[in-house]
DNA sequence: ACTATCCCCTGACGGC
DNA sequence: TGCCGTCAGGGGATAG
């Protein structure tokens, strides 16, 4: 599913070839999938230059002459494409934007229909002001997501997954980064220290990095404006890999539900200090209670 | 104001 | 083989 990483990928990928060009036609297969109204969308875009493309979070933003902006969220199985402009198009391909002057064609395609376009009201940051997004995962400072966190009576992955707090992190990336990060996804956000939300912050800055050099996770359906996949899915240590072996200590990855989402982490290494309490240990490490089982966030 | 739950949508997968 | 039920999940809407 697309992330940070995936969409600046595909915002990557556009940068090379769609800055000055300019849309001649705009045709909307399925009007759903532009959720500001198809009829507005092709008439308003046909006429006008991309001048730039933009990211926050998720959200992709086309800049286009006349001060307009385009929005975009693939949500889990869009993709935005550049395709031979003569291709017919398949019963995925849901908005295509024609190019002047060019042999390409910009297709939007989406098997699951949850993606969305939609011709901005006011600016980007309008948006994402109204929309109450919180800043981007690669831009927020360690103060400010301390604050953000400390907050919230939501556990640790419940917290990072919501897009109000930091925009950018999705399911795969969360594991991830509470893996290497060593914290447990159930683990209370409020209770991070200062100094431990520095060193998460440190390495949610890390997987994001290593995650674009790859240009990615592509699992089933992700792949960038030019149709190439990331290369990410090889360098996961405990999204999706439930049975083995941690690649720290060697115990088994479990999966678990936490926030309503599929969850993998180490049942050793992510060990959640509060229902260690809860369960009996005191913050000195002394068992008072019942036995280690207790302690393991999966049983 | 917060938080949890439901829902959208289709392909993959398991059970029989 | 093939049918059918279940699951996956981001975020908006809705409920508590």
């Amino acid at each position: 599913m697309p992330e940070l990483p995936e969409v600046e990928s595909v915002a990557r990928s556009l940068r090379g070839f769609l800055p000055g060009r300019r849309i001649s036609r705009v045709l909307c297969h399925f009007p759903g999938s532009v959720s500001s109204g198809a009829g507005p969308f092709r008439k308003t875009l046909p006429g006008r230059t991309v001048v730039g493309i933009g990211r926050h979070g998720k959200y992709l933003f086309l800049g286009l002459s006349g001060g307009l902006y385009v929005g975009l969220h693939l949500r889990m199985t869009g993709q935005l494409l550049f395709l031979p402009r003569r291709r017919a198009p398949d019963s995925h391909s849901h908005v295509e934007i024609f190019l002047t002057a060019s042999e390409s064609k910009l297709v939007f395609r989406d098997v699951r229909k949850f993606g969305r376009l939609e011709l901005l009201p006011g600016s980007p940051e309008e948006f994402i002001r109204e929309r109450r997004l919180g800043p981007d995962a690669l831009a927020i400072l360690p103060g400010e997501l301390y604050q953000r966190l400390r907050q919230t009576r939501r556990c640790l992955k419940a917290a990072l997954l919501d897009q109000r707090v930091l925009a950018g992190l999705g399911n795969i990336y969360t594991d991830e980064v509470l893996f290497r990060a060593r914290l447990s996804p159930r683990r209370s956000a409020s209770s991070l220290s200062r100094r431990q939300v520095q060193a998460l912050l440190l390495t949610i800055r890390e997987v994001l990095a290593s995650a674009i050099r790859r240009r990615g996770t592509s699992i089933s359906d992700y792949v960038d404006a030019r149709g190439r996949r990331g290369g990410f899915q090889f360098a996961l240590q405990v999204y999706g890999r439930q049975g083995a072996a941690c690649p720290r200590c060697g115990t088994p990855i479990v999966r678990s539900v936490v926030a309503g989402r599929g969850t993998w982490s180490c049942p050793r290494c992510q060990r959640d200090p509060d229902s260690s309490r809860r369960a009996g240990v005191r913050p000195g490490g002394h068992w008072t209670g019942p036995g280690i089982g207790a302690t393991l966030e999966n049983g």
